[in-house]
DNA sequence: AAAATAAAGTGAGACTTATCACATCTTGAA
DNA sequence: TTCAAGATGTGATAAGTCTCACTTTATTTT
């Protein structure tokens, strides 16, 4: 296994910022670093793990297979934790991890990861910290999947990779009309409609998956309406 | 403030067991035991909040205001907390809570709270374990609303009621219509249809709120086909 | 106990969304 | 290039659910 330098990493967690040096060294020794290129699973539901993810570059997308179909939890930028809840809780994962792009990603020990918990208390803090913002953007998304309509809820798809992930107006969707329905549950016909809707209402600029946002407000009143 | 005696509780969370007499003591002079009945709201969406409760015995409704309805995010029984996500990252609450039963709670001070995590490791690792369940428990509910019908969310409530809060066949619905409608995503008028609609077809025995489930696997068969 | 208020049941029509069917467009492989 | 497989767009129809209107039943209040 190639050891890391945990020292050297400038892409730290909050969690891991709060290690010295002896600790980041133990921690290299304990961790590995994985390339996934663009639609590779990174771990997967039901399968057995014993490894927390940490996500150093790249794009991600958590999902679970349902009763009738495959459907997109969330949707994670570095930096972060992936399988804190599923690898902490329970023998098998829970959701699956697909990386949206090429995505590198280091593997930690779980023993490793506990160790650092019940060792240094500023670290189990920032823990604490990421996974309290992680249980309320669920429940953002609770409210948000329930209480919209699809054209809201895609307006927040495009307003979320706007605004989290790109940083940009102009982006190309990292979702397939399917993976993109199964974002904001519903058909892959349904978000077809309503891009085509918004590209004719001229509030979005649209080329397959490329994408310009033309108005922002106009997004933002559908997302607020409903 | 009445002062507590913690190492009297017989119902600690699984993190407070981890606390020795000491902290115990410390913990019991920080800390306020209030009795709400049902109805009354232990804390509210937007109020400024510096306290961690924990919920000791009754059963509570944790809501938010969306833009449309009233949504029940979830329902929570003892022991447990309620209230780390929305004291730890934010200023003020982003859900409410109110009892659904005559309630019991402690309010722990936040300050006081964090010097534990800070100060003993198996306290933070029991409220790390608890925040991960409750974030795969949130996740399932996200599936389960979003790829069920009403007719299965309708259903997966009934069995929740009956596993999880009763342990019985027969259990009074502690929740209105409309409160039924605001967990399962749906109107009061839907509930009300479904509910009948069980009772005709001798899945349940239904008399206003008071309800015994007569047939556990048809009620599993609406769950799992959605 | 009577009146007022709130909660619950039920039918009908409107609206949203899913599903099916098919045409078109891409993309990668042979 | 040519073909195959997958992804996407779009219309028509069907299904599910919401909303409105009204009645009936509980629960509180006076």
């Amino acid at each position: 296994m190639k050891v890391l330098d945990c020292t050297k990493c400038d892409i730290k967690s909050s969690a891991a910022k709060m290690l010295n040096v002896e600790e980041l060294k133990i921690l290299g020794n304990h961790c590995s670093e994985v390339n996934f290129k663009k639609g590779e699973i990174i771990f997967k539901q039901n399968a057995l793990s014993s490894n927390i993810v940490y996500l150093k570059k790249g794009l991600v997308k958590i999902h679970i297979a349902g009763p009738s179909a495959e459907q997109i939890i969330k949707i994670s930028k570095p930096p972060t934790y992936l399988g804190i809840p599923t690898t902490f809780d329970e023998k098998t994962n829970r959701y699956s991890a697909t990386a949206l792009e090429d995505t590198v990603v280091c593997f930690i020990g779980l023993d490793m990861f506990k160790q650092f918990i019940k060792g240094n208390p500023n670290f189990s803090y920032e823990i604490i910290v990421e996974l309290c913002k992680s249980e309320l953007d669920s429940f953002n998304n609770t409210v948000n999947r329930a209480q919209k309509k699809i054209p809201g809820r895609v307006a927040d798809a495009l307003l979320f990779f706007n605004r989290e992930i790109y940083e940009s107006k102009e982006f190309y969707i990292p979702l397939s009309r399917l993976e993109f329905g199964n974002f904001v549950d519903t058909s892959r016909e349904s978000v077809s409609r309503i891009l085509t809707e918004f590209h004719t209402d001229r509030i979005i600029q649209l080329d397959g998956r490329k994408i310009e946002i033309l108005d922002e407000q106009r997004l933002e009143a559908f997302s607020k309406r409903g």
